[in-house]
DNA sequence: CTTGACGTTGACGTAAACGTAAAGCACGAT
DNA sequence: ATCGTGCTTTACGTTTACGTCAACGTCAAG
């Protein structure tokens, strides 16, 4: 689907589809203002903004954040340039951020060398079952 | 506070405390199984296993997994030797959490990336403005 | 011996993130 | 004309992860 001005637009049953989750979901994430589709009368029109903020979304979660810090992170993407006092709030968000990010990453980390260490001794076992 | 035979053990409040969550969150853990203190009459005893399993379970949640998860895999850390059966089951389990693991991890370098982006812009307005 | 400090068990409350009907437009096809 | 398909809103239900009393036990100190 294409407006007539020819970029590119989704329903909200080609997105729920594509990204595997419910219209309601989209919804919920609409009621919290995390997404804002066009309406053309009723029905909602996602355009490519609406799309690449859903896949923003869906990547906080993964990573494991609320919906609530996922919508200050997402929107530091389309901040407008602003005032000074503007720009050195996002940057201290940033950093905010990156800290939490960062520790997220370092426990990922540390996990998956134990999880390595209790793989090992599994195959250690399993060496020893099979004499 | 150390038992007779010599190991240390912990009161609901020290631990608490020690890793600044409520009675209550321990509590709520126990309830579900997460971790199992000794009982001495009525009071709970901790020892160093479920202290060890306490930060366990913070390192999960700072991941993100959900709390049902996270008993999956610190059991994991525990499992007796067992027989083949077992041992493959394990070894599937320690397979998925891997692939949920890099997946956060690939994501939140992603992120970190980004931000990167959106820093560099936020300096280069500022540069801008200084004029 | 009563007063705190610390422990315990219910049990209801709450915030987040949706699930799940119920009921109703709109519109193209039969 | 009505039938199905897809969209809509309203609104209550559910799960997870605790918060928050209330009410009571216990033990050392004053």
């Amino acid at each position: 689907m294409t407006t007539p001005d020819g970029h590119p637009t989704w329903t909200i049953a080609q997105l729920a589809d594509e990204f595997e989750i419910t219209h309601r979901t989209i919804r919920h994430y609409e009621e919290l203002g995390l997404i804002t589709p066009e309406r053309r009368g009723t029905v909602r029109v996602f355009h490519r903004r609406d799309r690449t903020r859903l896949a923003l979304i869906l990547r906080g979660k993964r990573i494991g954040f609320p919906l609530d810090e996922i919508r200050t992170i997402i929107d530091m993407y389309d901040e407008q340039p602003g005032e000074v006092g503007q720009l050195h709030y996002l940057l201290e968000q940033i950093a905010e951020r990156r800290v939490e990010l960062e520790q997220r990453r370092a426990d990922i980390e540390q996990t998956l060398r134990e999880l390595a260490v209790v793989e090992e001794r599994c195959h250690a076992d399993l060496r020893t079952l099979r004499r």
